[in-house]
DNA sequence: GATGAATGAGTCTTCATTCAT
DNA sequence: AATGAATGAAGACTCATTCAT
């Protein structure tokens, strides 16, 4: 593994574990094994590590919301592939999930990168598959934006508890929160 | 006011604009107009101070949350009432809800206190609400704690929506997004 | 004495004794017997505290020059009492001296301060005596800051030679250099 | 060009633009167009290169000194050789005049250096020639290093107005300069 | 209680120097 | 000989905390 990749994983580790309020560059170069100077050879200063970071996060995130999702699949198929993506995403990235999380209404993270392609591809798929279920009359009529803050909340407000261990993400308890979500803005 | 709650008040408005990473004593008491010894007057250090207003925050969101609840009204209207109290709560303060949405699971509030029991009062009724309803065979059978996620991070998720203004949220949304949690969690 | 003249006056000392170049806080605050942090008390950076200590003295410096000035003596006195002042600020001062010749042409110096009124003030008083001089057909005719320069320079380039102790400066030196200013402007 | 004279032309020209003070090592190889590595090739560090561009500095003046010096001409015509030389040297080659002027007194340059023969061959020259003419009764009897630093001094200072742009130096200037300085020690 | 000058531990950052390639 | 990534000692600077007033 490179310098520069161990120092970025180094800081989401960081981030994780203390936020990163409390992440240090002298915590940074001892967890990552490498010498204070180094870090300036990859990046300007802490914020462009924590970009970087963000970058990197939404790109991973951006491959698996869209995986295996059938273009010409039903409504409902469609709906649930895109849900369980999100959760799954969540399961196995915890840290990168909570990272997004955390700063993507942050300053720390600059305009550009907050709007970045990768993942508004993934979103105007959720809008447009909004609007069509509307158009069908199977989804409720109301603002396509609340509508897709409101499915995605709930994958959202799910994990967060999960990650504190309040209940388990079991295949059963998966689809009751795939079906409930649907539920949430059918007519 | 007392100068404690120009502390206070002083730091909920810097953590509001700026994040708690970039709040300085120095700031604190530059916005609080008092003298930096000051602070040491009325806490040992930030962490007191944050610990002091999540504690505030977590008061008031109670009061809010039991707002006109009438025990004695239907399954459907005392569902309502919390939630409508809860998406109220936020509208009416942010800075107190995103404080306590950001730090309920951060290290820097103390485990004590995360679980008041003022807190939990409330948290009682919705939990038991469920556990109701689903005796009587109207909400579907999951656990309930993951029930109560669902509802509460449908408010949370369509609050920090509208935080950013993404959407208006005037009596017609707040009845969509009551209906849309109530549905959520139907059999 | 207050802690930001200790630190002013420890600045000149290392200035004189190593140098700009080899100034560090480090040195400073040890020199000054002041904390790390109290610098910042008084300065906001080192290019502060030099701008400080070039306004300082450049207002010794310009108190020196007009010292016991007559405008009504002679040309000859006035002349020689402008050249006697500026070499004895040189001996008495050596620090302040040097200082302002290392620094009126360095871009540490903000531009405002470099073009102070103080200075300029005696500056002023030299020209027009020049001037004066060359109307009455005692001084040459040339382009009066040529003519400035030559006799200002030749008391800063003795002073250096001064300094270094390549011979002393006793009454008798000093009336040889007074008069020699006099004559390499005389027609 | 080879590495070593690339290096000290960067380190040259980096001390006239922004003062040794500013001049870091990443600086000169950038300016140089090598690797930072290669410098260890050729100094041992940054006084080793200071050292070097005095000592090319001085070898480059003392040439120009005697340029065209003639032994047997009048002690006038010496005379005028000899400073004429100096202000020629300041006008053609003024990074390297303001370089020796600025590090002559420095503890940079290291004592050995700062005696150089090859320099002080010209000063004896000079010197020489003061006392000849002192001998002869044309020259005032002063202290010869007191006499030698008068009309170095009138150089030196002439040549810093003329750097910053107060006067042109031409033929006419010139020769003014001349007179003025063998008037400066006339009996 | 209230203050703010003084402090120094700790942070970010620079930069001369090394060394494997 | 030439390179430049890696280094860590040392620099500038910040900021929570103390304490005399």
């Amino acid at each position: 593994m490179s310098k520069r990749q161990d120092i970025m994983a180094a800081t989401l580790d960081l981030i994780h574990e203390e936020g990163l309020q409390a992440v240090t560059f002298s915590k940074i170069f001892k967890r990552a094994n490498v010498g204070s100077g180094t870090i300036y050879n990859y990046f300007e200063n802490k914020e462009e590590i924590v970009n970087a970071l963000y970058r990197e996060a939404r790109l991973l995130m951006g491959e698996y919301l869209l995986k295996d999702y059938n273009p010409e699949a039903s409504l409902y198929e469609r709906f649930k592939c895109l849900q369980l993506n999100r959760l799954q995403f969540g399961i196995q990235c915890p840290k990168e999930y909570l990272f997004i999380d955390a700063f993507s209404f942050s300053p720390y993270i600059s305009p550009e990168l907050r709007s970045m392609d990768d993942a508004h591809q993934s979103r105007e798929v959720v809008i447009s598959l909004i609007v069509e279920g509307q158009k069908q009359g199977i989804f409720r009529e109301m603002d396509s934006h609340l509508c897709h803050q409101l499915i995605h909340g709930i994958i959202s407000s799910i994990l967060k508890g999960y990650y504190v261990q309040k209940y388990p993400l079991n295949e059963l308890q998966m689809q009751q929160i795939l079906e409930a979500s649907w539920k949430t803005i059918l007519v």
